[in-house]
DNA sequence: CGCTCTTA
DNA sequence: TAAGAGCGG
């Protein structure tokens, strides 16, 4: 089912943000959001988001909690929104078409359980709820006010934060999904949400630590199950490894075993080769313009100013000390 | 998702 | 020792 398995497979290791400043992260923008959507919106009252026209706006809340956190550590992020699907090729439409609607299935019996799992619900929820048209704007509106530089995926965004990453265009990929290992993200910073350090994911050392090619990795993580697929029963991380080793690659290890998974060649190529661009550029230095900002959410968006006072606060503190930094 | 417990 | 179910956050 979900991919958490790999965690059992990758070279972990405890990062520290003393040792980051001056990084690029490039950070799934819609794994990130969500997890401030999520928390904000179900903690507190909706209400509190909602604009008078009934917009929902709780990711302006959301991000401006998170942000401070990149300024203060001297760390700047590039986010990374993904594609419309109109831009993708017609097989590829296809296969998130049909992606979905697994999702959506999966979500519908969950929730007609007779016991309902509300974790597993909640997790189905995040996988297909789209981000509204209103939340994929204002959040760029916020970025462009704080001059926080983002790329346009022409798919996922995760793959492309992986594929910039691998061209050096950014030093880490952020974000709390161990599929960034299998899109050969060199570098993955995880914990990027959350308070104190976060951990650092290193692809090399994950292949080297199980005698695996990228290929075989993916071969591996596929074996399991993937977002994408259902792993072959009674087969975990380390079985999974070893049939890789023993069979040489996914489809000779199933054979071995008598099983099969649709479209095995297809998941493997959205790890191996997805649909990412090379037309991209940023500027990483910021130079944020605090009170438009703040302007554009509290007054254009309506939000409480109680709601993101102590963030921008903390951006502020962040800016005036980088102007410090450069003087001492 | 992570932790713990149960089962093979 | 590995896999998977169960549960809390």
């Amino acid at each position: 089912m979900g991919n958490a398995d790999l965690r059992q497979l990758a070279a972990l290791e405890p990062a520290s943000f003393d040792d980051l400043g001056g990084s690029v992260v490039a950070v799934d923008a819609h794994n990130w959001l969500y997890r401030y959507l999520t928390t904000t919106v179900r903690f507190t009252s909706s209400n509190a988001y909602t604009t008078t026209d009934g917009e929902e706006v709780a990711n302006l809340v959301g991000a401006v909690q998170g942000l401070p956190k990149f300024f203060e550590h001297d760390v700047t992020p590039v986010f990374v929104f993904d594609g419309g699907v109109t831009e993708l090729k017609d097989d590829e439409v296809g296969r998130r078409r049909e992606q979905r609607e697994r999702y959506e299935d999966e979500l519908d019996e969950a929730r007609a359980a007779d016991d309902v799992d509300a974790a597993e619900v909640a997790t189905l929820e995040s996988r297909t709820q789209r981000l509204t048209e209103t939340i994929q704007r204002t959040t760029r509106g916020l970025l462009d006010r704080l001059d926080v530089p983002y790329v346009e995926a022409p798919a996922e965004g995760e793959a492309q934060a992986a594929h910039m990453a691998r061209y050096g265009d950014a030093d880490y990929v952020g974000s709390e999904d161990y599929d960034a290992l299998l899109l050969g993200a060199p570098q993955t910073l995880r914990g990027l949400t959350s308070s104190g350090d976060p951990e650092r994911m290193d692809f090399e050392a994950t292949l080297e630590r199980h005698d695996l090619t990228w290929e075989g990795l993916v071969d591996a993580a596929v074996l399991v199950g993937t977002d994408f697929n259902d792993g072959i029963d009674g087969v975990g991380p380390k079985t999974a490894v070893k049939l890789i080793h023993e069979h040489g690659d996914l489809l000779a290890a199933l054979a071995a075993r008598e099983e099969t998974i649709p479209h095995a060649d297809r998941i493997r190529a959205m790890f191996l080769d997805p649909t990412v661009t090379d037309d991209y550029d940023y500027d990483p230095d910021i130079d944020p313009d605090l009170e438009g900002a703040k302007r554009f959410v509290t007054d254009e968006w309506e939000v409480p100013e109680s709601e993101v006072d102590r963030g921008f606060e903390r951006i502020e503190e962040s800016v005036v000390q980088a102007g410090l930094d450069r003087w001492t």
